[in-house]
DNA sequence: CATAAAAATGAATGGTTATTCATTCATTGC
DNA sequence: GCAATGAATGAATAACCATTCATTTTTATG
């Protein structure tokens, strides 16, 4: 009669659900980084997960679906880490764009097993409709960013014939190309050279925000 | 008794032998650009080329050599594209560079099935060190021959304080990182825009070189 | 033209995979 | 404690795939 919690769940064990989802897909992570995205089957999921072959079509009705849904949790991961650093850094334009450059070369979004799922899923974009439509969303949500900032920071200074749209699809382009770089030669490249790469591209465009 | 020809060929018909393999590597090369490496099977392969199932497996031995011989071609035709274009090229390094970035971003290196077949074969490179191994060569003999035009042209003019390495990591990571926006979002940025983005990025480095 | 050799075919094979579902196990409410 | 409900299991199934190879077709040679 009377409820042990004031939680008025309407069903019962919710929580565990949601628990064994990410379990899961932290699994498929792990797989697809260890046998790539066609090597990857329900047998190395689960075996990953330490759970039983049927549980995936349990929690996710089928393999494609587990599959898309650890493409979304690593893109969400990325986007709430992106907005918890420009709340938390410092109020300029040059400090927040500073600060997505923090978190985009350190964990938990810049790891080898990440930069594995996400180069997977980004490749397979072209032939598949679902993976395009969260890659291309999250690649716009990132550029528009950047705009943002490179335009603020050229109206501060006098930066003459500068165009933010530029400036920030090569600082974009320049990011993912340096992960890229992390993945196939990550004993040629470490993620800190990888971020000062950058660095040094900003103080060149931006001398004034950010020269020596 | 008499040879028809000069040539003393051990076999007959290398000719169309050879033939059939680029046949069927430009067959894999669409397969993959249309379904994706884990899409593409012997039948996706063998279909795109009008021919029957089996003969990959006489051409070839094995689906995976299929695959390689596919990324080797790729990359091959890479590599031999941008040294015609050094040869053909005036002699500064500042065009040098500039005819590097000419072919990056022109057919038949830039072409929307070429795109996808190399980031499916990168994003494998993980997991499979056949793959690898040709991918990271690729990578480190564009950066080295990039360092070294950098490097020359830090010494033509009066660059205080630039490492011709950072710059040269960040150039040739902004052109992949460009490559895979237009992989993923095709409609957004073109190869004509990209290629202006990597040499706005020259022209803020070397401003003595590529400035307007 | 006849014959031999190579090339190409595609049905058959064996192994692998996603999915299903009858059964077992664990948890909850009474 | 004791049903009853949901979660988890893994053997069974059906579809799919790479590979093989007996057969057919094409080409080269005398």
């Amino acid at each position: 009669m009377v409820a042990k919690a004031g939680k008025a769940s309407p069903k019962r064990r919710t929580a565990p659900k949601e628990k064994r989802r990410t379990q899961l897909i932290k699994a498929t992570i792990r797989s697809i980084a260890k046998r790539g995205l066609p090597g990857t089957t329900m047998a190395t999921v689960t075996s990953e997960a330490k759970l039983s072959l049927g549980i995936v079509n349990l929690h996710f009705q089928s393999k494609e679906r587990l599959l898309v849904a650890t493409l979304r949790y690593v893109v969400d991961e990325y986007e709430i880490a992106w907005t918890k650093a420009l709340d938390e850094s410092g109020p300029s334009n040059a400090e927040k764009l500073r600060a997505i450059l923090d978190v985009e070369f350190a964990p938990p979004i810049c790891e080898p097993n990440k930069l594995a799922v996400c180069f997977a899923f980004w490749s397979e974009s072209k032939s598949r409709p679902a993976y395009r439509k969260i890659c291309a969303e999250l690649d716009k949500q990132y550029d528009d960013m950047l705009i943002e900032f490179c335009t603020r920071i050229i109206a501060e200074g006098s930066y003459p014939g500068l165009d933010p749209k530029v400036i920030a699809t090569g600082l974009s382009a320049m990011s993912w190309g340096l992960w890229l770089d992390m993945l196939v030669s990550p004993d040629i490249i470490s993620a800190d050279q990888a971020h000062s790469v950058c660095l040094a591209y900003l103080a060149s465009v931006f001398p004034q925000h950010f020269g020596e």
